[in-house]
DNA sequence: CTGAAAGCGCTAACAG
DNA sequence: CTGTTAGCGCTTTCAG
């Protein structure tokens, strides 16, 4: 009825019926049940985002982007967490996609085969976050994990330093890690460099596991001279550690880290790492689903590889 | 029909049907649409969680603990922003009404008007978490942040400092951060003590603030003998300042921070805090959300005053 | 155990 | 400009 029309500006309604519409619902506390809208009118709101895990800072930073842009509309995201694991990946989108939302903005380019399909089979445009080494349902906005392990290795090995450990997380299911680590292996090697150590852990403090394997590996392979980790936190924690214990930084050992974390800003000395560009992600991908969204378009099929930039910092030069 | 029944598990449906209905819903790739499911069933199983931010360390936490405990129930939660700002948490709060969800969470007491009476015209049961210094519309679970700020000024004057200074976040719309600052002038000033000196701040690197908060301080009153910081990140960053600059902790200056963030674990001397309980907050919310859906009532009425654990570490005694 | 029928509260299209 | 009508895709109730 005309209520509706008003509600939503829609159609021509007389001020006159609009101003008693409008001082009725709200005398009332009247909230429109969405549900029975969008099932009328098979239009929803929503956007789906699926993301690993929200205690690591890196994505609370992509979901910083993505809800700057979608504030402008008149989308808003709704998160849901996988853990890195593929059967919940599977079940936390089978849940979303049963809300028939907008859109979906998903972490990754690795999924079982049946949430694949769903993404397929959706009809709504799909983003592929974080990562652009391999091929997306649809869209995907991120950067080369391979390419920035790459990187990141060739500066050090021009840096002079060729005794290099590697420290960083079990990488069975965190994908972009895993990446790095290929690329950064594969890069050494072509420079003539073989990993002289490395060392892997999974769950706890990040800052105090940095620490732990910092030691460990410092003990086990006392001629290492540079430590690069697969995360800033545990960067962080590794030079805290060389701090404490008169280990000097970059004089004895250099250490780089990954993501780019504003944490690090605070640190002395700073420490190198590559900026992971997440905000931008985040940004990017909303305003991808934005624009299908207004333009009515069931998938975009856009690609955009964005360049992490290399932060030399205080700890990747010889002393 | 027949259909819904073997997706949803109910009623009696013969096996031999049920294998058929099985077998051609995952042929076709059939996801089932919720909104109608929920039209007609009057039944959503979604919680509103409604938070601050979500760049601070302190929310993903406080989510940690929801999650952890809906995951074990049919519920599942969808958060929402407000930025610490009443309009958005209004604005926020009516959309998640609109869709009717089976609960709210939503942090702090002070709301506006009209989000107050949303809340108390829902016919849903409500939790406002993190803070319980005021009168909550249904059920309340945290910590009193007066208190808080209390016994830590307790514990500062107990171990004989005299020049203290508070540093923190400009607190207009952070209700939480200004009744600890209440609470610590309020029992300094009883044990006889006048605060010497202040600073706030709002925006930007909380690592990098806490270090230029601290130089300000430092320098404009440098008989300063303890610091009090508002969050364990702009203490961090302050004890790093005092580090880097020969400043003996705790010998010169004591420092204590908020939260008890596991950041601080691996950090050397470790920071004083006062854990704000954050997980717990969000596993008692949820449980309760949870413990109404499941009694189909609209309303707890309960009261969960959780005791911050102070942790001394090792900056606040005399060197 | 299975089918048929009546809505859930809205939107969209159409008449007045 | 405003009222009426027919669904949206399910769940629920009631008969077979």
């Amino acid at each position: 009825m005309t209520v509706s029309r008003v509600l939503r500006n829609r159609g021509d309604v007389s001020q006159a019926t609009r101003e008693r519409v409008l001082a009725a619902s709200k005398r009332l506390g009247y909230v429109p049940n969405k549900i029975a809208g969008a099932l009328a009118s098979q239009r929803v709101n929503l956007v789906a985002v699926i993301i690993p895990s929200m205690s690591n800072m890196v994505f609370p930073e992509v979901m910083t982007g993505i809800s700057e842009v979608l504030e402008e509309s008149p989308l808003q995201p709704v998160v849901g967490i996988t853990h890195y694991r593929p059967e919940r990946e599977e079940r936390v989108l089978y849940e979303m996609l049963s809300w028939r939302p907008s859109g979906v903005i998903i972490a990754g380019l690795e999924h079982s085969d049946a949430s694949r399909a769903m993404l397929e089979n959706a009809g709504i445009p799909i983003v592929e976050i974080m990562d652009t080494d391999g091929t997306p349902v649809d869209s995907v906005v991120g950067i080369s994990h391979r390419r920035a392990g790459k990187e990141m290795a060739n500066a050090i090995a021009a840096a002079g330093y060729k005794r290099i450990a590697f420290l960083g997380t079990k990488m069975p299911l965190d994908h972009r890690a895993r990446k790095r680590f290929e690329g950064f292996t594969g890069a050494l090697a072509k420079a003539g460099i073989e990993m002289a150590d490395h060392e892997f852990y999974s769950g706890g403090s990040a800052l105090l596991k940095g620490r732990e394997m910092t030691e460990t590996v410092l003990k086990r392979t006392p001629d290492i001279d540079f430590l690069y980790y697969s995360n800033d936190m545990i960067a962080a924690g590794g030079l805290l550690y060389c701090l404490d214990n008169g280990i000097a930084v970059p004089g004895q050992v250099g250490l780089a880290g990954f993501n780019g974390i504003e944490l690090l800003d605070g640190m002395n000395p700073k420490l190198a790492t590559m900026d992971a560009c997440r905000r931008e992600i985040g940004r990017k991908a909303a305003e991808i689903i934005a624009r299908c969204t207004e333009a009515g378009l069931d998938h975009a099929d856009e690609r955009i590889e964005l360049t992490p930039r290399l932060s030399i910092g205080d700890t990747l030069q010889r002393g």
